[in-house]
DNA sequence: CGCGAGCTTGATGCCGATCAATGCATGTGG
DNA sequence: CCACATGCATTGATCGGCATCAAGCTCGCG
């Protein structure tokens, strides 16, 4: 992580792309040292959300995408009525803020679940570069088509799964993220509460819970509240599979 | 419709976006007479796709986005075991294939639900153009976000709505569509199975079709097999927000 | 130490899945 | 034109998975 001297206040510093050690899976992938720096012209600020806090909500105009750089964040939209949904979990390097495009107004809550820093990204001015900047336009789209695949990809898990299998693929797409990002691919600690679990995967805690504990007993994990380690993560994609089952 | 002289093949027609009556709807929205011959320029062919077939499959290689100039599609997955998960209907004005910008592979299927002609949109080309035209540029990405949010809407439904509100919702998302293309709002007849509703509203098709007899028992709908008479829309509109349950 | 948020676990009930039979429309071949 | 096949829809009976309701439990924190 990045270690400012003392007396500079991290939410404000600037920091480039060029050294970013995320470039690799965040907007900038594929560009030459010299895109880069005219990228780096244009993500001038940071900005810090403490735990608990939103980035921005349903409502907000929209003027900015943010790239997550370090922390964890939720996405939820709710209903007229109180019912309320999460719509993803968002890590270092993914970005935030693709649904305000459409209306020029956000459409959901993002909320830091632990303390967090993102880097604030124009849109208008992004729109401007990528106009120039073919390998950014080519990746920006990149991104925006995988987060409709990721969701489809939701879909099929909220519109067929059983809910062992929904946790099970819950578990295997946190922890390959987490291992791309160079953490370990068997322990874990969870970000989230069991209810925002299960609002992600259209269960009610308790079957979280319930799930986890299932897990747990069949060797598959070991769950102590939000620590977990994966102790047989091809049972678990066995599970989503229908291999052994 | 179009009504090509005899001899004329409609699949090989060009037809100009200039001259097209979705171009309120579709990709062009907000460009200008001259823009729009660019794009015209770009977008030369057309393809028809008779009922039943397939427009591109998982795994094809992507090269074109398509736009529904007139019929309906329906978009599926299907994960490594059977279980298949139809992800989105699409008619005239909308676009197919987003999915496959990401990794340059299609990753669902497109079935046409009835016979229908697309517009060929070569993906490269309207990289290029968008570069020059900073509205389709604009337009394209709305697109794209609007997909996205449409896409967290359906979570909402997955996760934590229950049939009949799930059915509720299906129906009073088509009618609007439909009447935004200038059909009644009232009476529709549905392009696709009660299995093919079940799939994408994640149900079974017995609990699609008990649904929309409570309706009709209700005095919410008339149903004629796949005729359809919405009679109370606000009762269905109720039934989502539970303004009335 | 005691409070509270979040987690676990148990008992019960309901919604929608499943299994099964029948009905209805379309199309095909004799 | 009818007999039959086929695909889709409806309806009923039963079952099971998850929600719901209701206690306790754990851990961090003032």
């Amino acid at each position: 992580m990045t270690n400012p001297a003392p007396g500079i206040r991290p939410d404000l510093l600037k920091v480039a792309c060029a050294s970013c050690n995320l470039r690799e899976l965040c907007l900038p992938v594929g560009m030459s040292s010299d895109q880069l720096e005219q990228l780096d012209s244009l993500v001038a600020t940071r900005r810090a959300v403490p735990r608990g806090e939103t980035l921005f909500r349903a409502g907000d105009g929209f003027l900015s995408l943010y790239a997550v750089r370090t922390g964890f964040f939720k996405t939820c939209i709710s209903s007229e009525d109180g019912r309320d949904q999460v719509t993803g979990f968002q890590m270092a390097g993914e970005l935030l803020g693709l649904d305000g495009i459409g209306t020029d107004k956000h459409t959901c809550d993002a909320v830091a679940l632990e303390d967090s820093h993102v880097c604030v990204i124009p849109y208008q001015q992004l729109e401007e570069l990528s106009r120039e900047v073919s390998d950014l336009q080519r990746q920006f789209h990149k991104i925006m088509s995988r987060e409709i695949v990721r969701d489809h990809g939701v879909m099929l898990l909220l519109g067929s799964m059983r809910a062992e299998e929904r946790l099970a693929a819950f578990l295997l797409n946190l922890t390959q993220r987490l291992q791309t990002r160079g953490f370990s691919a068997s322990s874990l600690v969870l970000r989230m509460t069991r209810e925002e679990i299960g609002s992600y995967l259209g269960l009610k805690l308790e079957t979280v819970s319930r799930t986890f504990s299932k897990f747990q007993e069949e060797g598959l994990l070991e769950v102590k509240q939000r620590h977990i380690r994966v102790l047989d993560a091809q049972a678990l994609q066995a599970l989503i599979n229908g291999t052994a089952c």
